[in-house]
DNA sequence: GCTACATTGTAACATTTATCACAGACTACT
DNA sequence: AGTAGTCTGTGATAAATGTTACAATGTAGC
């Protein structure tokens, strides 16, 4: 069942008939960290709300390898779930829990109806299409422009504000994993980093120092 | 002034109460090849569709590189126009045209009052933020898990399909800074590609053979 | 035809990134 | 404490891409 409280909390903006037809029309589902929520290529049937827990969105390639672009956090929305709607077409992304989570999921219709119907919705998907499609640029950026080092650094420090520490729990294996190099190169760049004293590395643990 | 007829071969799901709001409250362009419509950090004050002509979609870094992302055609319209829309925001990447074009301007606010007013209208910005955000996602794949032959295969290749043509009227230098790399390794590229019997290569112009 | 300019070809070399190979260090589990 | 598994460090080498330098060719304008 879903929290009115916590809902209206992470939604601010939402309408309370809104909020309503949420709790009423909505299911809530509770995942795992470690889940795989959506793969490349499956039948999207739901419009995605985050509201507990941290996702990581993936772009895959044909042998399996990913490539990460963002984290969706309580009060986002999954953008791709929300364009796909329209034609019910399939997931061009994979998500991956990465912190138990708790998951709103609107039927597509209903995504679409409210569109028309709620103004708070409306402005709630087209921001979450803007935001998305501004934070995809950025990372086109990234690879377009940027060499090795300045990707790491640039996902670091990310991955600092989004989970609001700079203790990063992380492998060098899984950072090689996200940025597509190996883990190798990432150890190299980190250990260089590190003698400029931008880093200092623990096991499974970065420490971000400016 | 818009011409109706063709407006509406153009975008055939407008209905002809918008085609009529369209043709009264928008502003025709011309544009030459050549001129820059838009640049990255400058204000966005219409939402821009196509009519007539060809234009090319970068993404700048600071220094002025450019990484060409995607083609607007006649009947298509400018996503990041109208994703900014909402806020008025600051463009995200420039627009250049490369064949002598027509565009209809739209006003930001009626771009977003029509939202809600016409139902085609609303269909046609979905499916443009659709349709761009799943171009955007094929670029980060090629970047993020290509290397530079494959790179450019893939770019030749689209840009026949956009052209229509197997012959591809563009210098080696043009093609490098389209994919942000340099001239000299786009010409040993195009050079194996030859020799594989892939292309033919001229004076700037490319013969794509399969 | 001559000249200026844009375009292409290519060699030599530098740098970045990837791959292979292996060792040492830490952790979890029994 | 011992063992298996994961994580990290690092050297050697290969491959891809970028840089520098210069020559050759085609084109446009006079």
């Amino acid at each position: 069942m879903v929290n009115k409280i916590s809902t209206q909390t992470l939604f601010p903006n939402f309408d309370s008939s809104l909020l309503k037809n949420i709790l009423e029309h909505s299911t809530i589902v509770e995942a795992q960290a470690g889940t795989v929520l959506m793969r490349t290529g499956q039948y999207i049937r739901n419009t995605v709300l985050v509201t507990q827990g941290k996702i990581k969105i993936y772009r895959e390639d044909d042998e399996g390898k990913e490539f990460f672009m963002y984290y969706l956090l309580p009060g986002q929305a999954c953008a791709i779930s929300m364009i796909c709607a329209t034609k019910s077409e399939k997931s061009q992304i994979m998500a991956k829990v990465v912190e138990d989570a708790e998951l709103i999921m609107v039927p597509l219709q209903l995504m679409d109806k409210w569109m028309t119907e709620h103004r708070s919705w409306y402005e709630f998907v087209i921001d979450t299409y803007r935001s998305r499609f501004e934070e995809v640029l950025i990372v086109i950026d990234s690879i377009a422009f940027r060499s090795m080092d300045e990707r790491l650094e640039f996902y670091l420090k990310r991955n600092a504000r989004t989970n609001q520490t700079n203790d990063i729990q992380i492998s060098h294996q899984e950072i090689a994993n996200d940025l597509s190099s190996t883990r190798e190169v990432i150890s190299r760049l980190l250990k260089k980093m590190e003698q400029r004293g931008f880093v200092k590395l623990h096991r499974s643990h970065i420490e971000l120092l400016k």
